[in-house]
This record gives structure tokens, C-alpha cells and sequence, in this order.
DNA sequence: CTGAAAGCGCTTACAG
DNA sequence: CTGAAAGCGCTTACAG
């Protein structure tokens, strides 16, 4: 098929190794010897074997990375800047969809230590469990892992996450500013970082509202379940006048849904999401949102891996601060 | 580092093709014998090294995915499918962002090249180009190509490509049905794609509209220019009763915009997008949007694939109908 | 400056 | 049922 390292060598007349070291550029080469190389590799699209030369090397030149589902925005906005920032050193990204299901994690471990990925990068704090940690321990025990936004104690995994618990505290803390009486809490599911902003709520409750009882709702994942759960909620609790959601795209069903109530937002009820997504651009009104930096949490990932692959040392543990973005629904 | 077969051939003290034939499930092997390296397999966590195997299979099972921005969400869903169905044969998936700059794009098909995928998919009409044509040609001639709403002629390239000409010129028909008066066309970028859409506009008029010169803008990607690019058109046509937006982003953009400017959606301004996308769902009020079919494309892609891989034959253009879903934008 | 040789980790005829 | 041997495409001491 595609020309190797002997089909050239054998029509310029000369060793393998001669043609090895013009193609990786090495220097001990007669400028002659060389040019006519040259020639014939780029007559004949000469390109190496990956693969072959991994094994010798022992480096594959790829890197690993792991999410629930590709299509949720603030995965593939880290996805990007990492695979740009990764590429553009030579790596290249093995990518898979893990599902939520803890089960069926081994097996893509498992296959990226197959394909001895020299790195890896989880995305979400949903792998901050303890079967992740075992099938690293097992299958991928000496090259480094970064998690985004979650933390497991291991010798080569390094964490780097967003303070969603005091962003989230600062959020009610702006609700309290801006005079609200009674906030709510609505999440789609129980992951690690949401039980983390679900915490910074709780807190906040209890140093701004300590007269009032905490509201927190849990709704699944579909639009309906939001839109229901949200519409439930507000008839339990008509008292409730601002609510904060795990993510901006809840809070934008949230949006139509008081809307569909006859509630005014931000006059009746206010409403903050979390991650100053495009939704909260184009939602009406404009969304306020805690921006969690998901995003330097991925610059950071892919920085730190590429400086744990060179050798360097890198924070164990790093914490991401947050940020809140006012627009006009509270 | 990790076990190789070596090493657990000298443990039980067989050959390395003994244990090379329990791994790969061979019938030919003792029992015993099988039992005992079966253990030992599991007890030092055997993996094999895909490269290497590899090297001597002529298959790295890997397939390469081209995307100028992961970002975008018609695209995710696409690779979120694509990813999950070859992964469950077995298949990785390299996937990288190329950006939309042509002159970047050979190195991301040489590297595709260098680690031998055996497929390669291109998502998006962009990659419909000749730069894209030729890079095939000189370094993956021979495996099987899909694009993904796109399509060039080459031996061993297939294109599945959603009819958004027709689709549009329905959206045309639809407007008309309902007694809008003046139609207008606004789009972010030239691409194939939208290109095809704004012809199936332009025929739309000659059709239904005969007597109304056809309006068309290209406003650029960003918000800020979307917003910008429907308020002067508004002004510079007054008369304009009706937008079809190139993608439901670009119509919840839209929708806002109108709504600053006082214009009432439908009553004074009916608009229409494309994708069928959770924007259109999110968005008030509800958007009436052209579903493309692009999640269909992408299955029929992956299915292609996976066909063309097990050597059977598959067509090499296929259309796939597109289907408008009526909200209350219009 | 150049080549013969060994080896990266695996698979598969071939012979027994 | 099992092993010695060759080979996949490459790199790199080593000797000259």
C-alpha cells in the first residue's frame, strides 16, 4: 500500500537508517545523500507509521479523553481549547462517550491502555468515583490523569476545580442584596459538583435566610422533568421568589416556564443559572449566571498535562475561582 | 511498564504464540495450559499493545473525524452518534477541530494518515473542496471516506447529504401558505450548506413570490453581528414580514432583536430557522424550525462506514429528506 | 557519513 | 497441542 522507510531506501541505494535520519531530521547526513532523499519522500508521499515508530519509541503520541455525553456545551468548549492546545504539540485525542453508567467505564480504560495513550483527561466531576480510580490503578497506573472539575487521591492523578460551592454561595448572597425573601435550589441530577453548588445554596441559606426552610428540588434530565419539576415547585412553595439552577439550560426551561405560569422574571421571580453559557445570552430576559470558569479549567488541564509529559511538576489539587455575570432576570 | 506476552510466557513457561493464542480466544490450546495463562493474564493485567498489533494486523482500529469547530451542537450530536456506534465495533475514534482555514487542513489528514485510521469522516458541507480533494488523494487514497452533508467525487469517497435546498424552498411554500407577504433570507456564512439553503430561498421567491425582489444577507458568526445585520436589514426593508435564518442560533439571535426593536414575533415578523435544535425549543417564543436531519446523516454515515469496512458495497451519494416542524414563530 | 543488526510487542504460517 | 522463526515498519547504538 503506502510506501515505508524500505521501498525509499531501496530506490535511493542506500540503509534504512540513512533514510530514518533524514526523515527525522538528524544532522549526520551528507547534504547529497540527503537532497536526493528528500526527493523521493516527497515524490512518494513518504508519511511514517505511527504506529511502528510508537513502539520503538514508546510513544503513541495520543491522548485520552473521557465524557459522559459530547454533546452537553460546557464539556465541549474544554473538549476544544484542549484538543487545539494538545494538537498543536503533536498529540492527538482518543475520545469517547462514557455514559453515566459507572459499569461500563472499565472497558474504555481498558482500551485506551491499549492504545498506550500517554495521558488522560476526564471530563466532569461524575468520574471523581472509586471504580474510576480502581481501573487507573489497574490499566493506567503510570501516566499522568487530570480530572476537570473533580479530585481523587491517586499517585499520577491531579485535579483542577471550579469553587462552585462558594460561587453558588455567593449567588444567594446577591439574591439577599437584591431583597428576595425565599430562594430555591432546582438541579437536574446528583453529580459531585452539583452536590457541590446544591451545598454552597445551603450554606448560603443559613448565613443569609437562617429563618427559612431550604428548597431543593431535584428534577432528571429532560426538558419536561425540568418543566414540571419547576411548575411543582412554585405551586408547593408560592412564597418561593427566586431560583437558582444547576446549569443555565435548566434555567432557561425555567424561563418558559414561569412564563407560562404568568410569572414575571425578574419582578415575580428571580433567576440564576450556572455556567454563563450561550443560553444565558439568548434566553429572555438575558440570564444572570455564575460563570465557573469551566473553561480556564480546560486551558488549565491541558497545560498542566502538557507540562506533567515534559517532565515538570504540576499542584496536586488546584481551585478554579468563580465569577458572577449580572444580566436582567434578577 | 506493563506486562507484554513475553513476559507471561516465561511465567508459565509456554511460547509467546501459546499465549498470543489464549489471548485471542484460538481453539487450538490444552485446556490447562489455557487455564494457566488465563490466570496469570488476569492477574497482571495483560492488555495488548494495540500498536503493535497493529503493525502486524494492518489495522489500528482507529477512525479519524474531521470538524472545524466541536463547538457547534448540529455537529456534537452528529459525533456523539458516530462515536457510540463505532465504538461498539470496536473502533476509536481521533477526532480533530481543523478550524475553517483550508491552507491547515493537509497536516490534520497527514497526521490522520501517520496513525493509519482505516476510515475518515468529515462532518460539515465546508470539507466539499478541492484543497480537501487532493489531500485525500495524495495520503489516504485508498480508505474509505464519508462526508457528512457534503459530497466530491472521488473513488473511495461517499457523501450523505441532507436536501436543504428543497427543505427551504417548503419553508418558502410555508409562508406563503400562511399569507406572508415579503420573505427575506439571512445566513452567517457561505458555506456549501448554506449556500444550498439560500438557493432553495431564492427559488422559493421565483416560485411563490414572482413579483418581489428576493432579500439575502450574510451577517458573519458572532451575536453581536447577527443582531446588527437583522436590525439594518428591518430598516433598509420595512416591508419584510418574514425571516428564514440559516440555523436556529442564528434565529434566537433574531428573536430577541426583533423583540428590542418592538416588532411582534409572528404577528409583525414570522421567523423560521434550521437544525430543529434545543434553541428552537428554548427559545419565545417557540421557533418553527427546518429539521435537516443532520442526526440522520450522521447514522447513515457511521452505518456506511462500518458497511464499506466490512467490504460490502453502499451508495456513494445519498440524499436525506428534511422535515419542517411547525411551533409558534410562525 | 553510512550500514548491519537488534529490538519494540505482537501474529501466524510451518513443522513437529 | 506447541514452539521456533519470520516479519509488520521503524529507530538507534555500534562499528567502520
Amino acid at each position: 500500500m503506502q510506501v515505508t522507510i524500505y521501498d525509499i531506501a531501496k530506490m535511493a541505494n542506500v540503509s534504512t537508517s540513512t533514510v530514518s535520519r533524514v526523515v527525522n531530521n538528524k544532522d549526520n547526513v551528507n547534504p547529497k545523500t540527503r537532497s536526493k532523499i528528500l526527493k523521493l519522500l516527497a515524490e512518494y508521499n513518504y508519511v511514517p507509521n505511527e504506529a511502528a515508530r510508537g513502539l520503538v519509541m514508546q510513544s503513541s503520541h495520543m491522548i485520552g479523553i473521557l465524557i459522559t455525553d459530547i454533546r452537553t456545551t460546557q464539556h465541549t468548549d474544554g473538549i476544544y481549547y484542549i484538543e487545539k492546545e494538545l494538537g498543536a504539540h503533536g498529540y492527538s485525542c482518543l475520545i469517547h462517550n462514557t455514559g453515566v453508567d459507572e459499569n461500563g467505564w472499565v472497558s474504555y480504560i481498558q482500551s485506551l491502555s491499549q492504545h498506550k495513550i500517554q495521558a488522560l483527561i476526564l471530563m466532569g466531576s461524575i468520574y471523581q468515583s472509586e471504580i474510576m480510580k480502581n481501573a487507573i490503578q489497574l490499566y493506567l497506573p503510570s501516566i499522568p490523569v487530570v480530572i476537570c472539575n473533580g479530585y481523587f487521591n491517586a499517585p499520577n492523578v491531579y485535579g483542577i476545580v471550579s469553587d462552585e460551592l462558594n460561587g453558588t454561595l455567593d449567588c444567594v448572597a446577591l439574591l439577599s442584596e437584591k431583597g428576595r425573601k425565599h430562594p430555591a435550589f432546582l438541579m437536574n441530577q446528583s453529580t459531585p459538583s452539583n452536590e457541590q453548588k446544591k451545598a454552597g445554596y445551603l450554606n448560603g441559606v443559613t448565613r443569609y435566610y437562617p429563618d427559612i426552610e431550604p428548597i431543593t428540588v431535584e428534577s432528571g434530565n429532560s426538558i419536561d422533568q425540568i418543566h414540571f419539576a419547576t411548575e411543582r415547585m412554585m405551586k408547593e412553595h408560592p412564597d418561593i421568589d427566586s431560583i437558582i439552577y444547576s446549569e443555565d439550560m435548566l434555567a432557561a426551561v425555567g424561563l418558559r416556564t414561569l412564563a407560562d405560569m404568568g410569572k414575571k422574571v425578574p419582578e415575580d421571580v428571580a433567576v440564576i443559572g450556572i455556567n454563563n453559557s450561550s443560553y444565558a445570552q439568548l434566553s429572555i430576559p438575558t440570564l444572570t449566571s455564575l460563570d465557573n470558569m469551566l473553561y480556564d479549567v480546560s486551558m488549565t488541564a491541558a497545560r498542566n498535562i502538557l507540562a506533567l509529559l515534559s517532565g515538570q511538576r504540576v499542584s496536586k489539587k488546584m481551585l478554579i475561582c468563580t465569577e458572577i455575570v449580572e444580566r436582567h432576570s434578577v
